[in-house]
DNA sequence: GAAGATACGGAACGCGCGCCCCGGTTGTCA
DNA sequence: TGACAACCGGGGCGCGCGTTCCGTATCTTC
């Protein structure tokens, strides 16, 4: 691979993790050419399809929050851990188009590459089951239900701007995930 | 106003109403006019531009709502009251994409038509008086952010199909709007 | 430093969609 | 029933965007 060829290709990917972190996936890849001061056809030489140039984006966001929980998680109660890790997600999201426009459509399609795809939800699944037999999180809730509640509560936290508001939603939409002490 | 113009507008709405229902506001103009039986000219003469239509229909779907709530809530206590509007607004937003795509888009802009728009955020601000009042609901919650749950709960919802998940999603959810008897 | 392979840029194409226009048709009213 | 106004259909325009193509520039190798 020649030297100019690899320089391009970085760019163009910095290019796409900044602008679809900005406006998601709908952003024209004409502006992330030019942002990476490149043309459209070296974007396609790099990437066959903008999906695609769109997956490595996701897989390398996800893989940073990968190393980032494990760091997290080491020294934490189950219920801490898995509350501190949705309400980061939450958060990483709410400050990343790319990652809620691709979590939202994860329903059925890979989430990032193979590879993180199954890192990502392994994590959630232990996560979850550890604060469950920690009695934490009630039991009623699967793997399914948490990346349900996790695009509703990122959802929700678009709609507002204030931070307050932000870490109060959060707070509420949490709150209904923890088992009642009546 | 000739009587075949009068017919066309009401075929017009119905099938906006249809199409906007099952594919939100993304749906092609030369599609509903194909569903009305129409060209799309005609679609234009009696709606400015498609956003007045989906207006329209906005409108329409909002007023139907008040008018099941004004039913619903004569005979409830204030907290069931508030926690069946949402419950309905939720199920009504998630079988009608048009509901959802209108109400996401809704911070800062109508809801409707100016009338409906006044009308539905008056009847939640008297829920929401009313529920908190009795006790039912978190003192700490406004209209907006009731706004942002229903947005969020609406999109967790959109992640499911089983009706089960879907009951058990707005459980979760409305859980954290109650205030906690510890 | 020359030749060949490799990569580059951006013009061009196809497509979908919102919106406009105009020749033809249909309803209305005397 | 005739004449005029109102209305209709659908082809066409403009635009944005994903993708492709090709003449040109750049890197590598001998």
């Amino acid at each position: 691979m020649r030297a100019d060829a690899r320089r391009n290709r970085e760019r163009v990917l910095k290019a796409a993790e900044e602008m679809f972190a900005e406006q998601g996936i709908a952003v024209p890849l004409d502006e992330i050419a030019r942002r990476a001061g490149v043309g459209a056809g070296t974007v396609y030489r790099h990437f066959p399809t903008k999906e695609a140039l769109f997956e490595a984006v996701i897989a390398g966001r996800v893989e940073a929050l990968l190393a980032d929980t494990d760091r997290l998680l080491a020294d934490e109660d189950p219920g801490t851990a898995f509350f501190h890790f949705f309400d980061h997600k939450v958060r990483q999201a709410s400050l990343n188009k790319a990652l809620s426009d691709a979590l939202e459509a994860s329903r059925g399609v890979r989430y990032g590459s193979p590879r993180t795809h199954e890192s990502f939800w392994r994590l959630v699944d232990d996560l979850l089951a550890g604060a469950q037999r920690a009695g934490a999180v009630r039991p009623d809730l699967d793997r399914d239900d948490v990346r349900a509640l996790m695009v509703g509560c990122i959802r929700a936290v678009d709609q507002v701007t204030d931070p307050a508001k932000v870490d109060h939603l959060i707070q509420v939409m949490t709150d209904g995930m923890r088992v009642k002490h009546v």
